[in-house]
DNA sequence: ATCCGCCTCTGAAACGTTTCATTCCGCGTG
DNA sequence: CACGCGGAATGAAACGTTTCAGAGGCGGAT
């Protein structure tokens, strides 16, 4: 592999006269410049960023750490992060945990080996150890899609209990009493806040709850969820789902057991993925900013590690939802 | 931050050991590796990924490049890669290139700066001035869902004349003669092959082939091409979408238009990505292996990387037509 | 003619590891 | 008692950069 001494050798020049062609092109003079640049090209020199990166001490890329590339929410949250990174000529690599602890701290070891120069972090939960232990590499860090105290990290977030409540609502609004919400792993606390949110909207009405937790957020753990509610009796006449993935799910358990949405089940996901509008019936879905949280939290990030003198801030967006046809009375 | 010195210090030891203890435990005394552990414990070293990897002259990552994360048939082929990549202990960076030549080449060129191990490339346009200056650095490369000659680099791909073929032939034999094509970027080679298979298909048959080239290859555009395809006339019965998130996009539109699907106007997807099955009507689409895709190219890449003789290898897989309501006649 | 300042370029140190030849020590064997 | 051997630890070199103090040369000002 050609090196900078390579370089070097072959223009008849120092090493460090190369650097400077690379590095600061206006401090070397033109003929010099255009000869080593040629070389250069000629040798097909490529920089090593390991030994850039030893040298300066830091390096040029955040890492980000999603719960599920497969839900389009979190694609969403990267897109918007990617873009506030290069904004800043930062490059970004994403990972994706798949919700699972052990993916999560190895993930998170790699990213402080690397010396990355700041994590976007959504956890799978914020008590573990695989966190603690990545606090300690001092790497820094900014929670995306989780609040945390302020005295831990800056976090960005979406108020998940005005979510759920604002769904719950929803569906007391549109004359359901018999209501199912289909929850996901409790580990996590978005699913958690939201059944929270549910949990205080219903308080006080007449209307009955029923829980489900999936067995995951993903479509097939929806269908499951969806044939679970079908057996129970008497059957509800609206079901809340923790995320439009689930949603799709029961949507599509529904519909092959030739059960009427809205008319016999009314359905309300969470996200508001793009597909959530193209479903068999449009599902009506608590949208959340996915791109802006990507941003913020960038953002966050990157002011953070430009002045440690920063405090850490929790920024909290709120839901909005949007009815479609799966919750539509007249139908 | 903590190193390799500080370490030695608190524990009384040589550097040498704190590495030995690091990597090689069985040669240090079981006393002595217990007390350098429990220093590394306390001080919460990590250790320096770049020096590392400075000194090995290699590294233990694989670059992932795909051109549409948010298109959920590359997020498989990145979970197919990544399940391979983790089976032999190396870690992956997925990188997103949106279909833009640009960002492709700045993502290539940092996977070589970074002396990845390999990378995984679904390229933009593989005559691509990128491609060409990659090729330079020396990284090995597996081009993913593009075949390429053997004696250029090795290749995973689906057989995309057959995959349109199978489509076009599809709607033929459900009785269709007036039939739209909704393309995406002719720069992609999917596209160009997919529209070739439908123009094979078709050629010696009574259809009538109109071909629309759609800005992009996501729901946004499918509803563009979809509101023009409303308005041709005589308008088509049926149309093929090079891809599910464009045959989505198109769905809506005609659902919006109060078109009936598949009475008015049948639809073919491309890719069978989850979603599909779940749409406002299910849609039939041509199913590709995308996990094995990702799985087969990374254990290609990793064969190549371990014995540089192994030879380029062209591995193509066949296309699979999945029917469902959206073209299903007697409705 | 001398000196000064500026522009270019050079050479060496430093970054944090890993590796390997070498040293050290204690113990069993002859 | 001397020798050798093996296990354990050490110290230094090397990886490819960047950076910085300093050297060299040249032109202009005094």
């Amino acid at each position: 592999m050609v090196g900078i001494k390579d370089v070097a050798k072959a223009a008849g020049v120092s090493i460090g006269t190369v650097s400077n062609v690379v590095n600061r092109p206006h401090v070397v003079a033109a003929a010099t410049r255009t000869r080593v640049l040629s070389v250069i090209e000629e040798l097909g020199y490529v920089r090593d960023e390991s030994a850039r990166q030893l040298r300066a001490g830091r390096s040029r890329v955040l890492g980000l750490l999603v719960l599920d590339l497969g839900n389009p929410f979190f694609v969403d949250v990267a897109r918007g992060a990617e873009q506030a990174a290069h904004a800043e000529g930062l490059n970004i690599i994403t990972c994706n945990s798949g919700q699972r602890s052990d993916v999560e701290a190895s993930y998170l070891a790699m990213f402080a080996e690397q010396r990355v120069r700041g994590v976007l972090l959504s956890p799978v939960a914020t008590s573990g150890e695989a966190l603690r232990a990545f606090r300690r590499s001092g790497t820094p860090y900014v929670l995306v899609d989780r609040k945390a105290p302020e005295s831990e990290a800056s976090s960005v977030s979406v108020d998940d209990v005005a979510g759920g409540a604002l769904a719950a609502r929803h569906l007391l609004e549109t004359g359901h009493h018999r209501i199912a919400f289909v929850n996901g792993p409790a580990i996590l606390a978005q699913c958690r806040d939201r059944e929270r949110g549910v949990r205080t909207a219903l308080a006080g009405s007449a209307a009955e709850l029923t829980v489900l937790e999936a067995g995951g957020l993903d479509v097939a753990s929806g269908r499951d969820a969806g044939a679970r509610l079908l057996g129970t009796s008497p059957r509800p006449t609206a079901v809340f789902c923790a995320n439009d993935l689930l949603a799709l799910g029961v949507l599509q358990a529904m519909v092959g057991a030739g059960v009427r949405v809205p008319g016999e089940m009314a359905i309300v996901g969470y996200d508001d993925i793009e597909f959530a509008g193209a479903a068999a019936v449009p599902l009506t879905s608590v949208r959340q900013p996915a791109r802006r949280l990507g941003r913020t939290a960038a953002e966050l990030l990157l002011a953070e590690t430009a002045d440690p003198e920063t405090g850490h801030r929790a920024v909290v967006f709120t839901p909005e939802l949007v009815v479609r046809e799966s919750t539509r009375a007249g139908r």
